[in-house]
RNA sequence: GGGAGCAUAGCUCAGCUGGGAGAGCAUCUGCCUUACAAGCAGAGGGUCACAGGUUCGAGCCCUGUUGUUCCCACCA
């Protein structure tokens, strides 16, 4: 009895079972092997408060599909998994959560804050992990990292203490992005910039002397409180005399000088700009220019101050309103224009980010930029596309210094001491008792924590035990391929790479893959806004994983966005029935000690055929994975599959399978074993599952087609006279089946076939072929018409045969007679075509010999087309 | 204001270093041919955005134009 399956592939009676049969045979672990090449990539750490989106999905898709590959090409791989402790995001859905306890995070205290923050990363952070277990990725669960966990918390600490004592990272106080909602300073990369209606508030502020006003507009009149100068361009004639002039501002009432500024444009507005140092960086910079005192008017929560009374307490668009009004009152507003401008906002929350001067400490990044912009220059590291190294150098060409510290209880607490006694700051790898600099015992660490990102620029090698020099880290770093979106190149790409250069002298990765934004199928965002975000999870649980995965690896080239739809799935998930159906036939026809895979003695001209097709076959998927061109490599496994191994070598083998001929029938069993389980090697990084449930089933040898061989380019499976006469073959059928389908008769309907043919072996050989796949009723093969029954039968003319079908009956020769001119027109105009080439003495001259070849070749064969369409021609017209 | 991507069949997209354009879906025709109707056989459908240029030869390289998307940028 041989083994059966069932009719349609159904992934769910098979993932979690063999997802669970390689953890327990730890064939994702990572084992050091000192002879091997070693593949290292660390996963881009999804948020603990995230859950599987489709750009995971794709993500991590890519990310097993290159770590599959090179486990079974030979590499020592390691994909090193973990999560991100995301500290905005993570602390905002805690305090959220506990909003709803009528608990705030002051209530609670640090404390029990972290307390809660470790339950919470408890409880939600192991989602992610067992959703990218859903995916088939086959990471080392083993060495799974946490951006938190104590051994980053060690290497941040050390990366904090050793830039500081170089220098590279300082406290000052700075104009920041403030978020007024997250309670925090963020960084330059995660302002987000959009374009908002807003308006145009033209000001005018008088002259202490009287001597009349000074007219300005702004987009912000609440900031007027904080005001203390009013600039103009120097070379600006009409306001070159008023400079140095001291104006009052208006509502307060205080005493603010003209200043001459380059920053001011002439030919903007009215030339005049009044100067907030405390809520705008342009502001703040011509305030250290210009020596001017800077008021802060906004509290963090972006209410005005108690310094203003009639105010305190608006929030600044209230504060806004109000303070309109005021001026209104007052006679100092003009006009109000509409205006549209780019306005900054938190990338979390999407709050209006308020500019804001206070006391942070930042990364000095220009000396970490300069070896991070050579190593990309110097090919150290290269882009994939190469585009995209464009981003990368833009940004850090125009860095400026990184604000890293955060007031937020989660994430790593700044290693700085402060002494109550002397004011200095220790900043050290532990815990000091005292005091670096008056050895005071008066010191409290910072209550700050760093950017989430400062951990993560770390992690390719925190995760392999730096600051030790843990064999994983000598082994497996530098790491070899970072995958990852486009839009993550500023905030974690570009960092890990200054900081591995400066930390480890080395860079951290030496490809980094980019691939675009997974859209829904009208080319949209995903958002939980608009609700159009596709679950993954779903996706798989209606149609398995593996199609999920080939939806996402297929169609699409570094770098671009895709769209996703279901209808691309079915078509994955067809394509996987079909792989399922292909193996259910080949093991219907299967003893059931069939050896494992082998190439036979005895091989037919199909046999020779389809194997140097997958000879070619193993090259070029090779090659593509090489090349990082995984979408190509997936479609020649697909047009492989299914275009030439099922429809044409499954239904030719049939003929044997079907025959009394026993040795006949086990070459044929053999070469569908060996084609098909090599094959789905080749599929198992893209497709894994439904690979290896079809595998285990097919006779084999090894465990796993996981941990199986890669398989490679074999000279003895170079068949090229084969594979050029099966070709001619198979173009006669698919004429004889043209012809057949352009005169309407059902395939029920056989009919006699008679080939002339001057290959008449080769023919001899393929003529079984023409009754199974071309409803011959039987066949004969002739060198010359010489007593051929040419009389009432249509002729196919193919370039190497003319077939004659007698079908007296249905023939019209009218119409046949038009088919055949038809053709032979066609045949001109190539004809045409080609010795216009030819004879052009510059193609001949300078194009390669191999395209003229062909060229000549073609010409051939086409006359010889072109001659047997003639005499079938004048055959018709001479009866 | 600077930079980048995209523009190819009705739709969604491939097309690797330039050698007479492909797939999936959709449409039409004929088939339940004992692996698969989630299938098989066939068909129709494209001046590869436009205009120049380089080349023996351009979807691919260069220049410009138009449309579109995105990123960056301190005109208050």
């Amino acid at each position: 009895m041989s083994k059966e399956l069932e009719k349609q592939y159904n992934p769910k009676n098979v993932e979690d079972r063999i997802y669970k049969t390689w953890l327990d045979k730890k064939y994702f672990h990572a084992k050091r092997e000192d002879r091997k090449k070693t593949y290292t990539i660390v996963i881009p750490p999804p948020n603990i408060t995230g859950q599987l989106h489709m750009g995971h999905a794709l993500d991590n898709t890519l990310q097993d599909i290159l770590i599959r590959y090179h486990r079974m090409a030979g590499w020592d791989t390691l994909w090193l998994p973990g999560t991100d402790h995301a500290s905005i995001a993570t602390e905002a859905k805690i305090v959220e959560s506990m909003k709803k306890e009528g608990l705030t995070k002051e209530d609670l205290g640090r404390e029990k804050f972290l307390e809660r923050a470790w339950k919470w990363k408890e409880q939600y952070g192991g989602r992610i992990i067992e959703q990218l277990k859903k995916m088939g990725s086959s990471c080392d669960w083993d060495r799974e990292r946490f951006t938190l966990d104590e051994g980053c918390n060690k290497a941040v600490n050390e990366v904090f203490c050793s830039l500081y004592e170089k220098g590279l990272i300082y406290r000052g106080e700075r104009i920041i992005n403030w978020c007024p909602h997250c309670l925090t300073s963020i960084s330059d990369a995660e302002v987000e910039y959009e374009d908002q209606a807003g308006h145009f508030w033209h000001l005018r502020y008088p002259f202490k002397d009287g001597s009349g006003y000074l007219e300005l507009a702004t987009t912000r009149p609440e900031t007027l409180l904080g005001d203390t100068a009013v600039a103009v361009n120097p070379n600006d004639e009409r306001y070159k005399d008023l400079v140095g002039k001291t104006l009052i501002l208006p509502i307060v009432h205080r005493e603010i000088p003209v200043i001459a500024d380059d920053y001011v444009e002439t030919d903007f507005g009215t030339g005049v700009v009044k100067i907030t140092p405390a809520h705008d960086p342009n502001d703040f910079e011509v305030g250290l220019r210009h020596n001017l005192e800077v008021i802060n008017v906004l509290t963090p929560d972006a209410k005005i101050t108690g310094d203003y009374p009639k105010y305190a307490g608006m929030d600044r668009y209230e504060a806004r309103k109000a303070i309109v009004e005021d001026l209104k009152a007052e006679g100092a507003l003009v006009k109000v224009e509409d205006y549209s401008h780019n306005v900054g906002t938190c990338y979390r929350c999407g709050t209006t980010v308020e500019p804001r001067v206070s006391k942070q400490w930042f990364v000095k990044m220009k000396p970490l930029a300069g070896p991070a912009i050579d190593a990309v220059k110097n090919g150290e590291t290269r882009f994939i596309p190469q585009r995209f190294e464009k981003v990368y150098f833009h940004w850090l060409e125009n860095i400026r210094d990184w604000c890293i510290s955060r007031q937020l209880w989660w994430g790593h607490r700044i290693p700085a001491w402060y002494c109550a006694d002397c004011g200095g700051i220790t900043v050290s790898r532990t815990a000091p008792e005292k005091c670096a600099h008056c050895s005071g015992k008066n010191i409290e660490q910072d209550p700050d924590t760093l950017d989430t990102w400062f951990s993560s620029a770390l992690w390719p090698f925190s995760t392999l035990g730096w600051p030790e020099k843990t064999e994983d880290f000598k082994h497996y770093y530098p790491t070899n391929t970072l995958v990852t979106g486009y839009d993550i190149i500023p905030f974690w790409v570009m960092r890990m790479m200054f900081s591995g250069i400066e930390q480890t002298g080395r860079v951290p990765f030496d490809t980094v893959l980019i691939h675009g934004l997974v859209r829904d199928a009208q080319g949209r965002k995903m958002s939980k806004s608009l609700g159009n975000g596709i679950d993954p999870l779903e996706i798989i649980d209606k149609y398995g994983a593996d199609a999920l995965r080939f939806t996402l690896a297929t169609g699409n080239s570094p770098g671009n966005d895709m769209r996703f739809s279901d209808e691309r799935v079915e078509a994955s998930r067809n394509f996987a029935n079909k792989i399922w159906n292909a193996a259910r036939f080949i093991l219907m026809n299967l003893d059931e000690n069939e050896p494992a895979p082998y190439i036979p003695e005895n091989l037919d001209l199909e046999d020779k055929w389809i194997l140097s097709k997958y000879n070619e076959l193993v090259s070029g998927v090779t090659d593509s994975l090489e090349k990082y061109e995984l979408g190509m490599a997936v479609q020649k496994l697909y047009d492989f599959i299914w275009d030439v191994f099922c429809d044409w070598y499954i239904e030719i083998a049939k003929i044997r399978l079907n025959s009394d001929d026993e040795k006949a029938k086990s070459a044929a069993k053999a070469v569908l074993v060996y084609v098909m389980s090599n094959t789905l090697k080749l599929l198992h990084p893209f497709m894994p599952f439904i690979t290896e449930e079809i595998w285990q089933t097919l006779p084999h040898t090894g465990e796993s087609i996981m941990v199986s061989e890669w398989p490679s380019f074999s000279k003895s499976l170079v068949f090229a006279a084969e594979e050029s006469g099966m070709e001619k073959i198979m173009s006669a059928v698919k004429a004889v089946r043209n012809r057949r389908a352009e005169m309407n008769v059902p395939p029920s309907k056989k009919a006699r076939l008679c080939v002339v043919t001057k290959e008449k072996e080769l023919f001899d050989s393929g003529a079984k072929f023409f009754t199974r796949l071309a409803s011959a009723s039987e066949i004969s093969v002739a060198g010359d018409e010489t007593g051929i029954q040419t009389e009432g039968c249509v002729s196919v003319v193919t370039e190497a045969a003319v077939i004659y079908i007698p079908m007296d009956e249905l023939v019209d020769f009218k119409a046949e007679l038009e088919r055949l001119n038809k053709e032979k027109k066609a045949v001109l105009k190539e004809l045409d075509f080609i010795s216009s080439k030819l004879n052009n003495p510059g193609f001949v001259s300078k194009a390669p010999e191999a395209v003229v070849n062909a060229q000549r070749e073609n010409l051939a064969k086409q006359t010889e087309k072109l001659k047997m369409l003639e005499e079938s021609i004048a055959k018709i017209e001479n009866r």
